[in-house]
DNA sequence: ACAATAGTGTCTGTGAGACAGTATCGA
DNA sequence: TCGATACTGTCTCACAGACACTATTGT
């Protein structure tokens, strides 16, 4: 669409003064997140190269050439797990000067949803590199964590719980088709605290819809399966 | 800090492909709301220069080198008001490729609010083209707004509106001593709804403390004048 | 029959919403 | 005394929290 030599451009160009402001470098970094074992986990990966080599880091693209921040984002995710189509939202722009020993570096982070039988098969192309982790163990271990990307984790972490709690959201965390106790526990372990069966299910009986299907072959009354209602305002 | 060429640089730069990348202008657009005539209004400037000449804009600034985005933020509002120390939050980032027809640039947008009574000796650089206009009525009416900075006004308003609702940010509308009748109005003006005394009163009545000083000459019952309470977590 | 988990009925306290009442100024 | 606005008391109702109860499976 745009040719890289607008009209314009030149005058642009002609008033740059490099020496108060500088071309930047324009990432996005990756926060992923699923349940797995009764777990909160993030998709990390450990880098090669020099910066923080060795280190677990958010994966991250830079920001191609005509492609939107989200656009980018999800380009992202497909190449390193090789999904498209989750649940993804801005989240915050980070950009201290120095949070890149090598260059400046804007990094706009994005969270990413996706259910656990999803992310079972996942098979991107530089899978080699990536690992799947709890959140809160990674956090409270001393594990070193490349450039400012613990204190974007732990802000990611924070947003995803207050929405948690007044949105939908939750429901991406989960396959399409879902059981309540499934559901709770999802909230549970995001939250990190126990909720009250009958309480939790008035709360999402407006966002949810049955089907005819049950579990199965469990020494127990078996449960219904729910779906996500596609009306109603999600807010937010 | 950071010297020009560090440790590292040159190898960045050779595995960077300008093909596929590549360098782009950082922004900061300030959002500066005041409530002034029973209205919530907006800074604005007026363009003088090739792009979207004579139409109105956001205020805004490149982020320079070695600034943070915060910095730079407030960097822009001492230069466009002369006022520092007020209430900033950075909001959202805009980056389609085309939303500045002369070279790819990314805006990151910030939320400033300032009370009227600070504002009213506002007298920064440029305020030649500096303009305070009513939100509501710049939207409605059909005048042509550069860039993409329509939808980034609409998004910062809605955004307001809800943290209005749960948090105290309205307090940075209104001079550090406020009677509650003024901070009702204020709320009752983002808000867009009128309110109820009494209940009004009990929902801030925790994020308030008293004073000794009242209001005089009107002809009428005086009102006291209050305080924000400093302690108390105020979320988000 | 029993263990185990799914699912429901209902009491209670808290807080928002609505409205009526009282208080205190200048004229 | 009166008009005008500040401030308060209280009723209602919706909803979150807590807990006890019923339901349905496999063994």
């Amino acid at each position: 669409m745009m040719s890289s030599h607008s009209p314009g451009e030149e005058e642009f160009l002609k008033n740059y003064d490099p020496g108060l402001y500088e071309r930047i470098s324009v990432a996005v970094d990756l926060l992923t997140f699923t349940v797995e074992d009764d777990c909160l986990k993030i998709l990390m990966v450990r880098r090669g190269e020099h910066p923080f080599a060795g280190c677990l880091a958010l994966p991250g693209v830079f920001v191609g050439r005509g492609e939107t921040l989200d656009e980018a984002a999800m380009r992202g995710v497909l190449e390193e797990t090789g999904l498209s189509g989750i649940y993804y939202e801005q989240l915050y722009t980070w950009g201290d000067p120095d949070r890149d020993p090598r260059t400046r570096v804007i990094s706009v982070s994005y969270m990413n949803l996706v259910s656990r039988d999803k992310l079972s098969f996942r098979a991107g192309r530089r899978t080699t590199e990536a690992v799947l982790l709890p959140v809160r163990e990674l956090l409270d271990s001393g594990e070193k964590i490349a450039f400012d990307h613990r204190r974007i984790i732990e802000y990611a972490l924070w947003r995803l719980r207050n929405k948690v709690e007044y949105t939908d959201i939750a429901f991406h965390l989960v396959p399409e088709e879902f059981t309540l106790p499934e559901l709770q526990r999802v909230y549970e372990i995001v939250l990190g605290k126990p909720l009250f069966k009958a309480n939790f299910r008035k709360k999402v009986a407006p966002m949810i819809e049955e089907t005819d299907r049950y579990t199965a072959g469990e020494a127990h009354r078996p449960s219904r399966y729910y779906r996500r209602r596609e009306n109603e305002n999600q807010a937010l």
